[in-house]
DNA sequence: GAGCCGATATTCT
DNA sequence: GAATATCGGCTCC
C-alpha cells in the first residue's frame, strides 16, 4: 500500500486535502482516532523548514517517500506527527496541527489526563495518539502499520493562515484550517 | 481570556 | 550560548 498520487505533488496543495482525513492509531493495543482540522506545510524551499539546509541525522524521513510519518520532538519537550510529501528524496512534510477525537475519547483522556482539547495542538495530538519518536519513519498506508491515514473522501472548505511558532518566512499563508 | 514563564533535546552560531 | 514547527499552570484582570 502506499500513497495516492497527489501526496507527491507540492505540499502546499497536499496539507489543505488531508483536512477530514483521520488518523488512526493502535499503539499499546489501544484504538484512538482523530479527524484532522488544523494542519501545515513544510517544504524544503522554505527556511521555515527541517529540511530547508538538507538531510541530516533526525529529519531524513522527511527526504524519504511521499505517505511515511516523520516525528521530531518539539521544545525538547513534546513530540509532532508530520506526513511526507514529494517525489522521493524531497524533503516535504505536512505538520499535523491538532484534530477532534472520533474514536477512544477514554483513551486520550487518560493520556493527556484532561477532558477538553485532547488533540489540538502538535504536541498534544501526538501523545493523545502515543505518537513518539519510535514511529518515526512507518508507512501511514501499510494496513499493518500501527498509525495510519484514512481519506475523507470529501474537499473541506478551508482558509489560509499564517503558520504558527515560526519566525521565518512567515509571509507564507501555509496553516490550512476548516472554513468557518 | 490574555500574558508570563519554566521544562528540556537537538541543532545552529 | 541561543533558538526552537509547544504546553500547561499560574497570575491578573
Amino acid at each position: 500500500m502506499s500513497a495516492p498520487d497527489f501526496f507527491r505533488g507540492e505540499v502546499f496543495d497536499v496539507a489543505p486535502r488531508l483536512l477530514g482525513w483521520r488518523i488512526v492509531s493502535e499503539v499499546e493495543g489501544e484504538l484512538t482516532e482523530v479527524e484532522l482540522n488544523e494542519v501545515e506545510a513544510y517544504n524544503q524551499d522554505d527556511p521555515a523548514s527541517h529540511s530547508y539546509r538538507g538531510p541530516r541525522p533526525g529529519n531524513e524521513v522527511m527526504f524519504g517517500l511521499a505517505g511515511l510519518l516523520y516525528v521530531y520532538r518539539s521544545y525538547g519537550i513534546h513530540w509532532c506527527a508530520n506526513v511526507v510529501c514529494g517525489p522521493d528524496g524531497f524533503g516535504a512534510a505536512v505538520l499535523m496541527r491538532g484534530g477532534t477525537a472520533v474514536t477512544g475519547h477514554e483513551v486520550m483522556m487518560r493520556r493527556r489526563g484532561r477532558v477538553a482539547r485532547l488533540a489540538q495542538g502538535p504536541g498534544n495530538l501526538a501523545q493523545a495518539m502515543a505518537i513518539t519518536g519510535e514511529h518515526n519513519g512507518l508507512d501511514l498506508f501499510d494496513p499493518h502499520s500501527p498509525v495510519r491515514l484514512e481519506s475523507a473522501n470529501r474537499l473541506v472548505p478551508h482558509l489560509a493562515t499564517p503558520r504558527i511558532g515560526i519566525s521565518k518566512a512567515t509571509d507564507r499563508l501555509w496553516r490550512f484550517v476548516p472554513q468557518a
